[in-house]
DNA sequence: ATCCTCTTTGCATTCGAAGTCATTTCCATT
DNA sequence: AATGGAAATGACTTCGAATGCAAAGAGGAT
């Protein structure tokens, strides 16, 4: 005495077949009743969508998207979620893809050496597009071209290939933070610069010790990971280095400005601002609490993430756009950890 | 003169069709021979991967799914991603079911109401089950069963309806704060509650609450969200109430509590834990700041992402297991913000 | 060489929806 | 009533890989 179970009962799973039977039409209406601007008629439309909703139909995307070439998922591979900084981005790109009806297929890499494996797992998918913030060698970029995949980098440039991408300006940011430490009268500058690998870490450092040159002034670099407690250790180090007289930091991100500000406070009885200028990039949250204050550069996230994701919807609507760069500007947030000008 | 192109020279999209042809065999070869265990022939395996690596192919999933039933596609649905603590469960989560050959399909809420747009999409999708770190309603819940796609909540529990869950216990973690608080020899409590949607803010302070209740002593309540600012605001309501005579305060989680530590410090000038023990629950990464080292419970998240994904994998092979709940002790650090008996 | 077994292989079908094309229906004109 | 044209509908094929089944091949034992 088996069960029986009528295909259509098979809880949750009515095919458009199903549905079709049920309503007495054929298989191609229904898929024409679940697509903008088919024709229909009225009377029809309504006869598929009770049936469809009596049976719990939901069109199958997988099958969707082998029949029409889109999948409609858009690979976001980010490296280190847990920088403070990314889930602010990830829960922005996420939203606006989601209410521009495409899903997000998440990669979070935990070592360097998996991009390989992600990428095959991308491929695989055949996502329409991909948003990437994580550092891809050159030839892993170029084989988003060659399989003629859409990418927008967020906060890095295609090093040697061109490709389009959405970064914060860090040379005006940071020549607006070290003209102002330059105007407020210091005379010992550190730098805690970040990881050697990190493209955006780099380039701000680069850009404050270019200025700092430019206006005559030295300065020591350490190099910290971006976390909070290497901004700690870095300082650590400064002060060791400078004999203790260092009186302006400039730190690659707020994290590792926050390590320190806590380091110098904590480990030294050294005041911020009093007698130590801290200065930031990025404009985190914690950047703004009452303990820190952080003098920093926010970035505009917002804008950044609204830009990234109509970029990467106008690349896949007309792959031959050429690779197009936008940089925004960042905010100067003067905050209290740093005596200005 | 148009522009000849074979169908294997179609940058990036070969076919195992393609393959089959290139390497002289059928394509059912090429399918067995990118599946585990197939009976394939040494040589013959040889032949067709030469022909995949030179024609760049990768099998389609889209297509895989379609036929085998099987996305490898699980949905991860949470909230407020800002959390703090919810970037570290993404992460791990993600990697974990990345290493079981998984893809994640990641739903950011950002209103209540998005749900059932997101449960819409889960659907069409077709996942293999779904992680659950948002409010669902009972029927949204039930809509999981219905369709047989297993889900595992993550901190919460499903209400009224059975669903598998992986918890910290928040029960005893607030024992261990409040029992060390009141020997501590605290006189004036105050808690600091979350969203009455949290389940799991409601269920910290409750068992707070009746803890204190059970030691004979009583509290002040106040509520806020979970953000920094909260925590600020809370503090002020607690002093004006208490007339600033409360010298023992437990905060729904870390990030409040961390909001009320630098309010009571700089906004009040009373010392932590001098003047005023604060605790709070998750063990975030500013907790451990050097500012803060707040007294609190920290989530053993990598035990209990670890356990999420073992319970989903074991239902999508088994939908017939039933509801199990996980409850995981959470750890006290000891921290600086509080005066401990 | 013969027979048998076990391994390889290919054919044909299948998954579920979209879209082409041919056919039918409908309604407005004349 | 006849005709034209647009709108609505259905039959059939397609996307790309997996798999049941039958056929072919490879050894091994006799």
């Amino acid at each position: 005495m088996a069960v029986k179970r009528l295909p259509e009962a098979h809880s949750g799973r009515a095919t458009s077949y199903d549905v079709a039977r049920h309503a007495g039409v054929s298989q191609s209406a229904v898929s024409r009743c679940f697509k903008q601007g088919a024709s229909v008629a009225p009377r029809t439309r309504e006869k598929i969508l009770a049936a469809a909703r009596e049976l719990n139909y939901y069109p199958n995307a997988i099958a969707q998207g082998l029949i029409t070439r889109r999948s409609n998922l858009v690979a976001i591979i980010i490296s280190n979620l847990t920088n403070l900084y990314y889930p602010e981005v990830l829960a922005e790109l996420t939203q606006r893809l989601s209410a521009q009806g495409i899903r997000v297929l998440l990669f979070s890499l935990a070592a360097e050496s998996d991009v390989d494996e992600v990428l095959d797992q991308v491929w695989r998918y055949r996502v329409d597009g991909a948003i990437v913030a994580a550092r891809l060698h050159p030839e892993q970029l170029a084989a988003f071209a060659d399989r003629g995949v859409p990418v927008v980098l967020y906060n890095r440039i295609g090093e040697g290939v061109p490709v389009a991408s959405v970064c914060c300006d860090s040379v005006s940011g940071e020549h607006a933070l070290v003209d102002a430490l330059v105007e407020g009268e210091h005379h010992v500058f550190g730098i805690i610069a970040g990881p050697a690998d990190s493209y955006v870490g780099e380039e701000r450092v680069e850009a404050a010790r270019r200025r700092l040159h430019q206006l005559g002034r030295d300065c020591l670099i350490v190099r910290g990971n971006f976390d909070y407690a290497s901004g700690d250790a870095a300082l650590k180090e400064l002060m060791r280095m400078t004999d203790r007289k260092m009186d302006a930091l400039i730190c690659a991100n707020d994290l590792m400005a926050i390590g320190a500000i806590d380091s110098a406070r904590i480990n030294f009885g050294i005041e911020v601002p009093g007698d130590l200028s801290v200065v930031g990039f990025d404009g985190v949250g914690p950047a703004t609490w009452l303990a820190y204050q952080v003098t920093t550069i926010r970035q505009p996230v917002r804008r950044m993430t609204e830009a990234a994701v109509a970029m990467l919807l106008e690349r896949i609507e007309r792959p031959e756009l050429s690779p197009e760069q936008r940089l925004f500007a960042g905010e100067l947030l003067p905050g209290s950890s740093a005596r200005l000008g």
